[in-house]
DNA sequence: GGGAACAAAAAGTCAGACTTATATGTCACA
DNA sequence: TGTGACATATAAGTCTGACTTTTTGTTCCC
């Protein structure tokens, strides 16, 4: 899944990159080149290019004479994908799961509008067969199996709607959907209203209801935002 | 504003990064770093920083034995501001600034919303002091006063909502705005309309009142995409 | 025709020497 | 005592050349 391992700076990444998002590091901290190059093993060149990505992810600054200084939160560039992993795989995860619930709640409604203007028929068949799995998959602990489709059904929604941005979150949707069902408290089977919300979403897309999509669509969104109060008021 | 120019490689990237994103190696082009490297003076080590942070923004994919290849449009991280000031540089722009405001009028609403109920009292005189200052901007061509307030506006907006994704688009939002005022047609002084929205947000936050910041926010984001509508039907 | 051995190509890695910018401390002078 | 110019040390930045590793495509044999 989050496989950066292509190369020696990419295993330096793995390890330095969730130090810092995790904090470790307090924003101003100075860490020199040579000697992360010597705690990693690894040769400056190396070390250079993985100072390099982390710059380019906003988390860090180096400048001559001082260092490689961490950058403070605000400036890091969040939308990374794997800035994103990084901060779901440590202690901040729960602060960070709200954060990216909230970005839904305001994206995949609007997203839902402009799928039922856009939506190609291939697609809507593709929707109706992600909610009728939902469905299929709804009782009896098949948790792994309604995920799948969940996760999917978002999916074709971000890129039905035709915006590239859009389109581009499906990665956070499936991230946040995954971490509800395995991280999360999540015991019992999913809720059945949301499970017909699903459906007739996909009715109204295709339909081509935009207003009754960008509505169902806040419906499930709003359902998934009072589920985080619940397990963490 | 776009000053990547840290160091002999930010140069490269300066130059590389717009002309793949411009399209000018398409998809799959394979490149390779020496000839690179030869092709902008500089040595290896310094090319092969510059293909890292690309491939950190997964513009490009390294593959040994192969070169460096060019990934697909849809997988390219379009978030990344880097990339965003690249995309608005080229023959793409209209494109990317559309995506852009599509993304804006589904954010700031619920940013707005948010502000009403997590806004400081700080927060809220900034807020009223921008509005204060485009209403006395928006006569008479003072068009970079006005967008000064404008963006300084929206800013407040998703700082104040508490939410950290929101937050970042500030950059974004900032991007859109002059866009509008320096490179699309702008020729008279701001909608009237547009302003008193503006203004009313204010208000409305202030008071705490959720709905109808969020309401009001939308109408602004209505009227920009009516805009694009207009320039580029 | 299919599979195994082989060769070439390009990225990846390393080590060492050198350059450059710059923060900081020093000292003279006002 | 404060201030400006100057020297110095430091850490990043750059370049080069040699070597390693992985992968692809070819060839050769069964």
């Amino acid at each position: 899944m989050s496989t950066t391992g292509r190369g020696l700076h990419g295993r330096v990444l793995d390890s330095l990159g969730p130090a810092i998002t995790a904090g470790e590091y307090p924003p101003g901290s100075v860490l020199r080149t040579d000697e992360l190059a010597q705690r990693f093993d690894v040769s400056r060149s190396v070390m250079r290019e993985a100072v390099r990505v982390l710059e380019s992810m906003h988390l860090v600054e180096s400048r001559r004479r001082v260092g490689v200084t961490v950058r403070p939160k605000a400036e890091w560039n969040v939308y990374d994908p794997q800035v994103i992993r990084w901060r779901l795989a440590c202690s901040d995860r729960p602060h960070q799961l709200r954060s990216l619930t909230v970005l839904r709640s305001a994206v995949e409604p609007v997203a839902a509008g402009l799928a039922a203007k856009h939506a190609t028929a291939e697609q809507c068949a593709e929707l109706t067969e992600c909610a009728l799995g939902m469905v299929s998959h709804s009782r009896g602990h098949q948790l792994e199996g309604y995920l799948l489709h969940d996760v999917a059904f978002h999916r074709v929604i971000l890129n039905a709607s035709g915006n590239e941005m859009f389109a581009r979150l499906g990665d956070v949707v499936a991230e946040v959907l995954a971490g509800r069902t395995h991280h999360e408290v999540m015991f019992e089977d999913p809720d059945p209203a949301a499970v017909t919300l699903h459906v007739q979403v996909a009715e109204a897309v295709r339909a081509g209801d935009a207003v009754r999509a960008e509505h169902l669509t806040r419906e499930i969104t709003v359902g998934a935002l009072q589920e985080l109060d619940i397990l963490a008021p």
